[in-house]
DNA sequence: GACGGGTTACTCGGATAATTATTGTCCGAGTAGCTCGGG
DNA sequence: CCCGAGCTACTCGGACAATAATTATCCGAGTAACCCGTC
């Protein structure tokens, strides 16, 4: 699993905090991460249309809709890449005792057993939304986040 | 996720149908792969004990007890490495906010979140067994299989 | 015919390269705010 | 004092390298069967 994951998913979580648009190189002086590499996580939330992306001087992302509606699948998909992580390559049709394609009509055993479990993975992930995760976080925490993101910043 | 996941299942799968030790070559052939590759595959699961390792002329891979009780989360952990897939590297205790150490008794939010989905994962693929795959395949596959691991082959 | 030593051929096992995905970086396109001159 | 054109500085976005993991490969160590000579 890629690990800007998780740096998408601190992201999202603290501009839960955010009143107006955040640059990407805050956000990343704030998790002590490259910049640069934040970007393109940040980039591929904004193609999902999890974040907006304004430009100009005082540009960055904010999240498009209420934190409740954003599931931390939505995030992982959006990172990732919302293809299963086990493909199945039919090996049942190759080698001398191919299968005849004709006889395939559903998917093989294991491709069904592994897909299965994705989807109960992603379900749980789906369950759980940003807010969710925000919620959990400390009091405190978030009212450092969010001064520190709304006013001057360290 | 490794492609070699699948590997490894189809040749569980096979070795079901199997009596005597059955060569990775073999096994190789069967699902017309790369027997090198396919070797090391078979290695990781001799080193989590699910197969058998047997030496000599009619040496060969054989299952170490009932195909009912190997999981196929065993197979993916045997071949994929036990570790969870994500792996939190403790963000909240970086950067200007950073929560202090003695604050971090329990894991992290997102952390937390993260885990859960994949013991779901792990729960799903935990509740199929080698044998309730094998079972499912068709009865005529499994004929051919049997007669052409302990038969002569092609 | 039965037994035992030696040979042989076949097996696995770990150490070793090639390829692909991930991680990290850079510079250009674009836009909103700010400045300054004019009315 | 109010307005607007121009400028500036800051932002994102996609194209470009470095690194780590996966994929693929090879050759040596070990073992069980087989063969043959002997009893």
């Amino acid at each position: 699993m890629s690990g800007g994951v998780e740096w998408a998913l601190h992201c999202c979580v603290a501009l839960t905090s955010a009143e107006a648009p955040v640059p990407a190189a805050r956000l990343a002086h704030l998790h002590d991460v490259s910049p640069t590499y934040l970007a393109k996580q940040l980039q591929a939330l904004s193609r999902a249309d999890l974040v907006r992306s304004v430009q100009g001087k005082a540009g960055g992302y904010i999240l498009t809709r209420s934190p409740a509606q954003i599931t931390v699948l939505d995030v992982v998909e959006a990172v990732d890449g919302p293809g299963p992580a086990f493909i199945c390559t039919e090996i049942r049709q190759r080698g001398p005792l191919a299968v005849p394609a004709q006889s395939c009509t559903a998917p093989c055993v294991i491709s069904r057993a592994m897909a299965d479990a994705e989807t109960a993975w992603r379900n749980a992930l789906r369950t759980t939304s940003i807010a969710d995760l925000a919620r959990d976080v400390d009091a405190d925490a978030r009212s450092d986040i969010s001064s520190w993101l709304n006013g001057a910043g360290a």
